[in-house]
DNA sequence: ACCTGAACACCGTTCAAGT
DNA sequence: ACCTGAACACCGTTCAAGT
């Protein structure tokens, strides 16, 4: 909030006050705040390695240090989202029902799409890039699997305490996953725009958990 | 198919035999015919203007006195490909039942989406550079319009020759849509790569299905 | 009048040169 | 040993110059 814009040379972090010189790991979450930073107020096109690198306080040189490329850097950027909204998932209760719960994922879902929702085209591309061994796309797809754990143990959960089960179905889970993606992307692109959006993600959860869970059977 | 890669000079097309110097209508589908078949062979760093023009058997200069820039060309493409899904989901049987229907759209869509999903990205950036006037944008908005009530059309219609009726909430045809492009954004980009995706495309088009629908009331 | 393509102001990335 | 930033090969876009 405070950072200064036009900063001189390296500004000092609360690190063990002295110089960041040669201090890969805090250099590495520098270029990761600036690129967020960046990201943030001027959206997509106002990432440049020139910019992330003066915003960071190093060169663009040394920024190859430690990402293989641009795509490098969104991929560190989106790993990150997906933990903290995993953490956010699992954080969430589950004693307020299904419907209650999904609404919520919903919600938070649209927040990180907002953010680095462009970011799955990256994805995409390095997928194809053929590059599959690099690490950052490994860490990506490691935690959008632990994502999707974390939302079907709290769904399940939810569920459990409403007397519902989950339906069997192999297909279950991609579905609930992809329809709330699907919502959390129209409310960002504001389609639907004569919708109110908490109406419509309030709906969305509703018709999302006829669909995908079922009265529990008697024992 | 049998397009000459290095054809020298304007390859005439089937139109009134002539020169095609002059003529804006021809230079502008020879435009798009380009960067439709760039994108496709090439994916999206494969379309720069220079290629485009080369192409199209244009240059970068003339390519500008028919678009405004390359996110216009974009949206003109992006229009086109909408109007061409609309046609084919008011071309879909409507006597196979609505989950039969959902499903088909679903396969369109991600058919679509593979080709241009990345476009929605630049949609938004657009739609964030407020020239709202722009003529391709607004077409794109129009030509979503249609589309979603094509969608609705047939849904309706569909749903009818069961004897069911969509519900009644406002929210039912944005949540129909969302989850749709929720699904066919996950087959394209082959999240749930463990199922088969027809497999998940039916489960999705029948738990869209009873989410949207009901039984008919009696009369 | 219509069209071209060199020129401009960028970009991501590299690597000789500095300290 | 570590870091910088000019240089390279692009890009989208413009506009003086050609026909």
């Amino acid at each position: 909030m405070a950072e200064r814009e036009h900063g001189y040379g390296v500004a000092v972090g609360e690190s063990s006050g002295g110089s960041i010189y040669g201090d890969a790991g805090a250099r590495r979450r520098r270029t990761l705040d600036a690129a967020a930073a960046l990201l943030d107020e001027g959206g997509y096109s106002a990432l440049t390695i020139r910019s992330v690198a003066k915003r960071a306080g190093t060169s663009t040189g040394l920024i190859y240090q430690y990402f293989a490329d641009k795509q490098d850097i969104f991929m560190a950027l989106l790993d990150e989202n997906i933990v903290e909204s995993t953490k956010a998932v699992a954080a969430l209760p589950r004693d307020r029902g299904v419907t209650a719960l999904v609404a919520a994922i919903i919600d938070e879902s649209a927040r990180r799409w907002g953010r680095l929702g462009r970011m799955s085209q990256v994805w995409r591309d390095a997928e194809g890039a053929a590059d599959m061994e690099r690490e950052s796309l490994r860490a990506v797809h490691d935690s959008g699997t632990r994502y999707d754990e974390a939302v079907l143990e709290a769904v399940t959960e939810a569920a459990a305490k409403e007397g519902r089960v989950l339906r069997g179905e192999t297909a279950v889970l991609p579905f609930l996953l992809s329809g709330m993606q699907g919502v959390a992307a129209s409310i960002v692109n504001n389609w639907a725009s004569y919708l109110d959006s908490d109406e419509f993600a309030q709906f969305s959860a509703a018709a999302l958990t006829r669909a995908v869970t079922r009265t529990e059977p008697a024992p």
